[in-house]
DNA sequence: CCCCGCCGTCACACAACTGTCACTACCACG
DNA sequence: CGTGGTAGTGACAGTTGTGTGACGGCGGGG
């Protein structure tokens, strides 16, 4: 069974050969796939794209594949994201070398593409299963951008001010577009669950945010009996 | 002459006595240091710190100050911040690639502290005379400049006099302008966080550098729960 | 030595935020 | 169409965070 969310997937090798067949092969899989031919662009294109699988080529020119994994478990935006080397070389060495290092799962050339492809449906799900989404800075959802850095808030392009429950509350439902937020799970992440709060709470600041969203404020819906959810307008 | 900015540099090297004994040289020499011998945290501490300077080792277990060069070079936000390698090897072949891959000068260890103070101070002018970059000499919001080689204020055209501290807050905020700024940020980054100052102290300053600006007041905005922020008017 | 400007701290006033409530509107289901 | 339950709305008071004026300490210059 899917996930409302599609899953993200960045492939890093300097071979466009390579990273073409791997996305054209994980897009007809149903992941979104970014390629990247470049390692140097690693973090920026990471942090950019904030994939929930990385496939990380082993041998690259300028950075290999190990750094590359060894960078992404020191970053804090990165450390989580679940990663598959590829390996021409299979030898054992480099295996011991890679799970070493902190990856999740190494594939040796040539490999099968539909092994490549199950193998990242398992990792992607067994992640989703222990982790609570990755915190993300800046998320868009139809003309509503939140930006966490900058700690604002734009609604077509002008500036709302949220207030600082308020920003937290909408970041976690935008955070999380599609998929429901039970009123319990919203106490216990926006506000700090020790103390007790009404569930009615979470539906006045709910109300707060959407008159401040104007017009997009179907943004966030109603799940009647349960909670909210953020969704495409 | 030293201009009143304080210039942020950032060293990297795994041998913490390096890194020590590099950082309290320059600090004695007026700039701001910040050490970091874990090469793997690289692009989030230079990202965090916004370093007017960094200084490389070449030789690095991880990751070499190569490869680091490389990735600053590659990253929109470091692409323009000049770099100082330090290399035990001095060999021409080191050099070479060194300048390449787009270091703007090297220094051999074993070196001396003074040549490489001296050598930093011209890089980091050198940088902040060419360039637009994130930190600006002369930065202008709405009406009000601010000039840090002057250390002078214009606010529509008149001069106000802000005291030192007054000055580098502001030029903080100015800098990074929209960015909201903690005031524990600001502790760090205008006071000197040796000693234990209150918080509220940032209030009392941003209120007197609030009355200079007069009808500009609203130029630092509030960010309530989190800090301060410069914003156009 | 005193004077003066700058700085950090404090106490109080004030404004914003927040959680709760009562009431109303709406929905699902017999 | 009535009923039980859920969500939206407006108002309110307690809490928290920020603005403001004042004060004393410190150091430099006269």
């Amino acid at each position: 069974m899917h996930t409302l969310k599609t899953q993200r997937i960045l492939v890093v090798d300097d071979e466009p050969d390579v990273t073409e067949l791997l996305k054209y092969n994980l897009e007809q899989a149903g992941y979104r796939c970014q390629e990247l031919n470049d390692p140097l662009l690693f973090v920026s294109a990471a942090r950019d794209f904030q994939p929930d699988l990385m496939i990380l080529d082993i041998m690259m020119a300028e950075l290999s594949g190990l750094q590359l994994c060894r960078i992404a478990r020191a970053d804090p935006l990165l450390k989580d994201v679940p990663i598959i080397f590829l390996t021409a070389k299979g030898e054992v060495e480099d295996r011991v070398q890679g799970l070493e290092s902190g990856a999740d799962d190494y594939i040796s050339k040539p490999f099968s593409i539909k092994e490549l492809v199950l193998r990242s449906g398992k990792l992607i799900e067994r992640h989703a299963k222990q982790e609570d989404a990755p915190r993300l800075q800046r998320i868009e959802i139809s003309g509503v951008v939140i930006d966490e850095e900058l700690h604002q808030l734009l609604v077509d392009g002008e500036n709302v001010v949220l207030t600082a429950t308020e920003f937290r509350l909408l970041k976690l439902l935008m955070e999380r577009k599609g998929r429901v937020q039970s009123r319990e799970h919203l106490l216990v992440n926006v506000w700090n669950y020790d103390t007790d709060i009404e569930t009615r709470t979470v539906d006045t600041h709910v109300r707060r945010v959407r008159e401040k969203l104007g017009a997009h404020s179907r943004l966030i819906e109603t799940v009647r009996g349960v909670g909210y959810r953020a969704v495409d307008i």
